[in-house]
DNA sequence: TCTTGACACTTAGCATTTTTAAGTATTAAA
DNA sequence: TTTAATACTTAAAAATGCTAAGTGTCAAGA
């Protein structure tokens, strides 16, 4: 995974992870790792800066709390989250059918 | 599809196109969006920009003609290009492969 | 004949992200 | 006491698709 091939798939992303339950930033990051086997280990600029548009766009609120010292901000997904989730969803189905259509007629494999 | 879904793969597509046979640049358009069911109905701009972007990295070589009064850039895949393909192609079935696996988390569908 | 639309390509500047990189701070383990 | 993990922030850089405007040909229709 390298490139920029989560340009416009990162909200999306991350509004999953938080469907199923508030999580603070670094939780997110965590499972978003182990959710996807690994494949989305995304550094912790990107997240973050992401979960702030989030709650700026009116997808996510956030909460502050400490926990054992530690300083945590806890996001939960509100309803025009959940929307927008339902959303975007519908879109990556749209869009990953549309790439694999496309892939269809690539012959495969080329190699030997 | 809207938003920027697109960055990152935009690549693979004009690759896979061109896998089965060289095309001019509008025709390249117009497979891409029969292909693709009229999900990729791409402006002009961002394809022949990206075309070039590929020329420059060795994936592809064009060469000019003329057909009815009307100059075309026909683009072919080099072999540096099939190899590109044959990677990036693998590389999107982990990212959806990814992507629909954080999905599957989500609680469907949320409404009544 | 004039206009419109399809064909065909180009370019500059814009906008939107994600990444990079650096920084702050606490706690637990080595 | 040093390191690693936890936890968050921010500014600047990089990537790349989109917008918008331009050039030119050809065919069809008013």
């Amino acid at each position: 995974m390298s490139g920029q091939a989560l340009k416009g798939h990162l909200d999306l992303l991350l509004l999953a992870v938080l469907s199923d339950g508030a999580k603070h930033g670094y939780a997110v990051i965590d499972e978003l790792r182990t959710r996807s086997d690994e494949v989305f280990d995304l550094p912790e600029g990107s997240v973050y800066v992401a979960l702030h548009r989030l709650e700026a766009a009116g997808f996510l609120v956030s909460e502050w709390s400490e926990v054992q010292g530690r300083r945590r901000r806890t996001y939960r997904l509100t309803e025009v989250g959940r929307n927008a989730l339902s959303e975007q969803s519908r879109a990556w189905s749209e869009f990953s059918a549309a790439v694999f259509s496309v892939l269809k007629g690539v012959p495969w494999p080329t190699t030997p």
